[in-house]
DNA sequence: GCGACAG
DNA sequence: ATCTTGTCGC
């Protein structure tokens, strides 16, 4: 079971978390939940999970079924500090994790080639971190990074297959659109 | 030293 | 993240 996350914020500082767990194999829902809160500590880049973590951590909480992967919305180990919300995610709950982000954020890399699996690495000081990954063709690449207990390689290849028809997985299009529109 | 910077 | 106007494509 794979499980997406998201956060939607309304207002001055009132905030839905959202998380909808997938059988993994037939990409259907097997659980979803929300939680209402309020923010408790400022976006500021570096720092992100300080912003979407306790929210996250409570919907987690609330599941009746433990996930295999947590699927963020966001930054793993390709981070300034090496311990984006991927990471602070999977270390708290004991789980597997993984980051996609939408831009690019630290690091370097080229631009993939344009077919569907294609992937340039992000490099960080002499490491890499993660990868710019085309998850459909022609489409602007997603920012991949490992979060907790899973490797580069498998981070790749579970994006690639949760993403068989739109740029982002579908565990996060699902928590992003739960958390939006609360269905 | 200054600016830019996941969502 | 959010807001807004406009364009492209299935």
């Amino acid at each position: 079971m794979v499980a997406g996350l998201d956060v939607h914020y309304h207002g001055d500082d009132e905030l839905t978390a959202a998380v909808v767990v997938l059988d993994s194999g037939t990409l259907s829902v097997v659980e979803q939940v929300t939680v209402h809160g309020r923010t408790t500590f400022p976006y500021v880049p570096g720092l992100f999970a300080f912003r979407e973590l306790p929210a996250l951590v409570e919907a987690l909480e609330r599941l009746t079924v433990t996930p295999d992967l947590l699927v963020c919305d966001g930054y793993g180990l390709a981070h300034p500090r090496g311990f984006g919300l991927a990471c602070h995610l999977g270390v708290l709950t004991g789980l597997p994790s993984l980051g996609v982000a939408k831009t690019p954020f630290v690091g370097t890399h080229t631009t993939p080639g344009r077919e569907r699996g294609s992937w340039t690495p992000i490099v960080l000081g002499d490491s890499t971190v993660g990868r710019a990954l085309r998850t459909q063709r022609a489409i602007k690449p997603v920012y991949v990074s490992p979060g907790h207990r899973i490797d580069l390689d498998t981070v790749t290849d579970q994006v690639l297959r949760l993403a068989p028809r739109f740029r982002l997985p579908d565990p996060i299009r699902k928590a992003d659109h739960l958390a939006r529109h609360g269905t």
